[in-house]
DNA sequence: GATGAATGAGTTTTCATTCAT
DNA sequence: TATGAATGAAAACTCATTCAT
């Protein structure tokens, strides 16, 4: 995203390349481990630095406290999402097929980005949480799942196969319902597996997992629902 | 967890007295309350002390470290939902109405116990996550609600109501389900609000939010569900 | 010395016999073991108390604090030798023979006192140094010693078998020499052993280390030493 | 140890610059007092700072812990012996006259060093024993006393003036009988001086102690010792 | 831009000692 | 005489941040 590797331009010669960018990179590379592991007040500045081959007065210099530096990585986190994204072509499927792939992407998506998860976890058990989350733009991008929903509802319903009228649910309502199954699957993974023995992100009992989203999903839309 | 212990007095308006439960007790509400509000990383001992009478050396005089007084938080966190539940009287209920109340009252649960469930989100946060949960006591209060869905399950199933065969859910599918949107709504509630304008737990949402998940749960296993 | 085990007297009908002699004698073997293992900055009083049935508060009673309880330790260590000294009948031994056998049961007495030799060897990295000795019992004690040797001497140069005459050692140098050596080999044993292998106390060169010791101090007043 | 590390500058009278080595070299030189006059249990991390120019936080900078700080100024101690040793050109010596310049040496070294002394007395008064003594370089250094005293040996029995045979001491049993006298005088002065009323380190009797050991050593290794 | 040394305020933990019964 | 609870002072250790080069 910001590192400029190997194609690169303009000002090769001069010996000190863009290290600048570089150095910032690899600190907030460090940063979205760091704090995706501890939290903001677990995670410590120096314990960013030693994943990196920098020294801690650059992190001042770069992002000027500890603070600022955990809001960056947030912030970098969610821009990665944006870019996995979008490319589902859902508009090509019947409705009920990319209800499938729409919610297994996502539960694919966020298992392969544990941190991010975390990350979102620590920022909601902060004191007035969400606190560090400013900016419009991700706001606008979270909206987009929603306009895809909605798009695939209109369909859904306009097709006769998903439910409609005042009881169905809004897009939003699956939202809700997507994210927290796969929040939950993430995030409380070390809990459940603990509590009753079964790990819903890894081994024999995936599948079964992935299926149970999927189906609760789709029971909650469809008109018809198979047997 | 109280005091009174057998030939105690009839007194107990008396001036404080020297009461080892009274302050052990003390202390650990307090250590709830602090943890479940900053983690164990983020949660000061010195601060547990000061939503106390006492001082900080009891905390060491009854807990040993910042870590067991940690634990023992979560234990009695854990102890205190299981006085809660069970005396939901569901086996006189139709089956899917003893669902229906069930899920409710697991809602309920949990947006009065927000300091459990984020108890639960640090731990699942920390390193190994569910490290300090050790202890079969709470293991097994946690099987009991599974047995109760399978009790109810079994009961739903010969009625003919509920979904049979090997698609249908298990009682611990139910219970990943449940818990999924019950933790969601209290966990990531301050992220959702601000991201998508829904706030899942106060003000005019909050119905529709649990109607929405009391139909996703039970579109789930209904073999007939009401458009 | 204390205790009234067994044959004991008078009082035994009282239901609390005397259990106060036996709660502070058991207080102090107690204190023995702790400070000669850690010293009177290293031991902790509650260490004391957990070697014993007791509790912390008794301390006080008995011994006022820690330091008055660490020097009744030190004297008790000290009057528990003089017990075990004394009956060597050294007088009915020719006079070489008698120093070999007081060596040999100076080394001894050590070996099975080495709580004793770490008080003394604590004592004497205190500030001042010894300074918790006070009482002329314990200096009367130590020069028994002292007397003993001088008889040996006096008998040995007048069989013409101990070196004589100014250049010759007094009684007070071999016990020097004695203690020095005896003091060594267990004050010293575990650096000894870590920097040059030789285990002093234990071990296939135990033998060894008795000879030599016996032999440097025979050499010193034998006039005629065996080759 | 010390600066300057090669491109360094010619003005060392400036005002105190940083200087890396030079504050851990200070924190070095007081632990090094502190522990020897209170061991590891009884020395302070404040005390030892407030020997200093700087502030306890740099202990844990350059030192980790206060074990670890105690563990390196044990071994500095251990160094700091090897500068002074080797420079007494015994070889150019008659064996015996060599074996008494290396007696007197021992002794005023541990006269001159009675903190290293008292650490080495702390050291073996710690639970295991010599544990942070760990390092062959140290092994290794004092392993280079007893190769002088081999071929001190060697040359006396090949003049035929010391002892030889099965009976006759070895290297590392000199070495034990002269460490015995040099550690006892040092480290138990305290206690002999109170007890027996000999200050053996200063005063009146030191010539005599001095000369006392140095027989006690010749006698245990002349094949013809003087009367 | 980059770097290692330095620092002060805070945080956990320990420990001898006293209180109330 | 005995006891468990309570406590304050001090100790070890941590951490975000700044200084000087």
């Amino acid at each position: 995203m910001t590192t400029d590797q190997g194609d690169g331009p303009a000002d090769d010669d001069a010996p000190p390349r863009r290290d600048a960018e570089r150095t910032r990179a690899a600190i907030l590379d460090a940063a979205i481990e760091e704090f995706s592991e501890r939290g903001l007040l677990g995670g410590r500045v120096d314990a960013v630095v030693e994943r990196t081959a920098t020294v801690k007065r650059m992190v001042y210099y770069y992002f000027g406290s500890k603070e600022r530096l955990y809001q960056a990585a947030l912030i970098e986190s969610y821009r990665r999402i944006r870019q996995t994204e979008g490319a589902l072509h859902l508009e090509t499927l019947d409705p009920d097929q990319a209800l499938r792939v729409l919610v297994r992407a996502t539960l694919a998506h966020q298992e392969n980005n544990a941190a991010f998860v975390r990350l979102v976890m620590f920022e909601n058990t902060l004191a007035g949480g969400a606190i560090h989350l400013m900016g419009d733009d991700v706001r606008e991008l979270n909206h987009s799942v929603v306009l895809i929903l909605e798009d695939l509802l209109a369909r859904g319903r306009a097709a006769g196969v998903f439910r409609d009228g005042p009881e169905a649910p809004t897009a939003l309502d699956l939202h809700q319902v997507i994210s927290s199954m796969a929040f939950f699957r993430v995030g409380n993974r070390a809990t459940f597996r603990e509590l009753f023995g079964r790990d819903m992100v890894e081994g024999p009992e995936r599948d079964h997992v992935l299926e149970l989203i999927e189906t609760t999903v789709l029971r909650l839309v469809l008109v018809d629902p198979p047997a």
